[in-house]
DNA sequence: GTCTATACCAGGATAGAC
DNA sequence: GTCTATCCTGGTATAGAC
């Protein structure tokens, strides 16, 4: 039995995963290293490693808690009452986005990292799968809701329309990270205007 | 006067740029050593420094080799008689990519690494711009054929579309990438109608 | 529980022989 | 021009004192 207690140990562990999200917006989650995610903490490699036994384990910890986030946001949505249309979603995304992470840089590095690391991969893919059946969902709800369709005609037409939305999503963040003269508002007026509703 | 010609040299070079891209096609581009490369090269270290001077610029290479290749497949179209409508255009684009490359992962290695790496960033920015330009063009084109729009309305027109159109690349990449039951046909039968016309 | 100091290793790049 | 052998840096993780 610890005479430290159970919460002292997670609230130490956040506040290590807080340091190492810090760095690795600065940085990156590759050109950071431990150094670096030590001096941020302020705490010791000796304290780190009591609490994270590796530096693959702390990504994994960053990641999922990023994009846990999002959907949150989206489930939130699906219960307000005038529903916005599914094209508005993707400003309500990248806004949480934004507040979170101050950029997407972070998700885009953590595409890159799922691509050789597979326990990275399960998770991106497994949590992005969640906020693809999230984002399905509420496109399926909408159109019963909005347009009358039965439960079935709905689900097959946000079956297919899903990916192009989520895609919608992707591609801001990228085109953000990527492009130098990137304009958001303009995007996300594009997405409206022309995604379907 | 070298009495090894400059065709030998660029030969020589391209034939270690094969060796580098293969590796990084297999492993992505951090995960993969100068070993690697060696190996795959069939030459030595030395041999291959003698033609680049560090990982970081065969990276470079091989980026640069793969967006070009795309630019010139819009292009190519642009030039078709009955120019096929601009969703259709993202089928090409991934099934050129696909036949360069295998697959899309080295693509989405090559963003995740441009967070960090700011020669990758300009470099990726650039070649990126430039295929964006290039759609941009076509889309224009496409307007001004199929609608009979002016040219400063097909261009404005074009202006507002293309960032959806070339998300719905993106996209088709990362979820290739990262979902595990992604359906590729589904994905663009969906841009093809969606998308609009 | 936390610190400092350090072992240990991977990998990029080079020197110098042929 | 090409090879082998090796240097050396940077970075993760651990051992052991406090």
């Amino acid at each position: 039995m610890p005479k430290v207690t159970d919460e002292y140990r997670t609230a130490k562990r956040e506040e290590i995963v807080d340091a190492a999200l810090a760095a690795f917006r600065r940085k990156g989650f590759h050109a950071t290293s431990m150094a670096d995610i030590i001096a941020e903490s302020g705490l010791s490699a000796g304290a780190i490693y009591g609490y994270h036994k590796s530096k693959a384990d702390l990504i994994i910890e960053v990641a999922t808690r990023i994009i846990g986030s999002r959907v949150v946001d989206v489930e939130r949505l699906a219960s307000a009452d005038p529903m916005p249309p599914p094209a508005n979603i993707i400003r309500v995304l990248m806004d949480g986005m934004h507040r979170d992470l101050g950029a997407g840089d972070i998700m885009v590095q953590l595409w890159g990292e799922a691509m050789t690391d597979s326990t990275v991969k399960a998770l991106a893919g497994g949590v992005i799968g969640r906020l693809f059946e999230t984002y399905r969902h509420y496109i399926s709800l909408w159109h019963q809701r909005e347009h009358g369709l039965s439960v079935e005609a709905a689900d097959a037409l946000a079956t297919r329309q899903t990916p192009l939305f989520v895609s919608a999503a992707q591609g801001y963040l990228l085109q953000n990270a990527l492009l130098p003269g990137f304009d958001a508002g303009a995007y996300l007026d594009g997405v409206e205007e022309f995604l379907p509703r």
